[in-house]
DNA sequence: CCAATATAATTGCAAATGAAACTAATGCTC
DNA sequence: GAGCATTAGTTTCATTTGCAATTATATTGG
């Protein structure tokens, strides 16, 4: 079935709303903690999951590809964020583990990203379409999952 | 100020649909035609704005940076797909026009590629979910424009 | 009118990406 | 319990990307 005018605008709209704001939440980001959004994502997927993921869980958490978490792992371990640790139970396993220091930059940078959450995404939708885009695309998203997991 | 927690779990939904459905439909477009999204992108501005589009045009309706427009037409005007055209008018200027072939690829695509958008977004969405999507992301995306003309 | 400045597009270089190959350890089956 | 398939993670290679510098043309202020 071909999509109605309103579908296809509205996902159109979901693109460029995505690329717009990801860039500029990037950009700001950089300029105030010399962090880019994808270690953000990192720390902060880490950090909501008790701070330790074995790497194909942050790849799962974070949706980035199994290289480029390793690589992400590298880059951020050199930076002093996170660690890596060889997991005991299953010896081919290695977690990402946050440092004390990746716990601090994820702390600093947390007031102002989501000051740009709320500033250029939360402050110009209505409640009653924050609560659609959230029920709506919380069975996009399900439903994309199940079509990967087969 | 602060985002509250539903404005934060529509960004995340955001975000993570995003991801899901847009390299999702990457892999689709490229097993059944062959076809990058990017490249599909590109077709699709091109086409809606009656074939041809200055370099800085296209940038700015596909959000790409110019130099990667430079390098997409660069591409695909080695695939046949497009031609570049020096401006009569501004001899700085390069127009990116669609050719025949293009046209013919951007149509043979076109067919699942809708397919795909009603299938893992469409579908899953009731009607005032569209509608609010449209009227809530089109104010974002229009304040975001402003930023960025600043 | 012409020097200074701005704009259009491309290019060089360093970094990031993805797919597939590779290494190592585990689990499964007979 | 030996062999075969699977899973975890990394690495290699070719492609893609982004920033800053470059080239070429247009515009503007004195």
């Amino acid at each position: 079935m071909k999509p109605s005018g309103t579908v296809l605008a509205a996902w159109r709209l979901l693109l460029e709303s995505h690329r717009r704001l990801a860039s500029q939440m990037d950009h700001d980001l950089r300029e105030a903690h010399d962090l880019p959004l994808d270690w953000y994502d990192v720390l902060h997927q880490l950090n909501t999951s008790g701070g330790r993921l074995r790497m194909h869980e942050l790849s799962a958490a974070t949706l980035f590809s199994r290289t480029d978490c390793t690589r992400l792992v590298d880059r951020m371990a050199a930076a002093g964020l996170v660690e890596r640790e060889r997991a005991s139970e299953d010896r081919r396993g290695v977690y990402a583990v946050l440092t004390p220091a990746g716990k601090d930059r994820l702390r600093a940078a947390a007031g102002s990203h989501l000051d740009d959450i709320q500033r250029l995404f939360g402050d110009h939708l209505r409640a009653e379409e924050i609560a659609a885009l959230e029920s709506g695309l919380a069975r996009v998203v399900n439903a994309a999952e199940n079509l990967a997991a087969t």
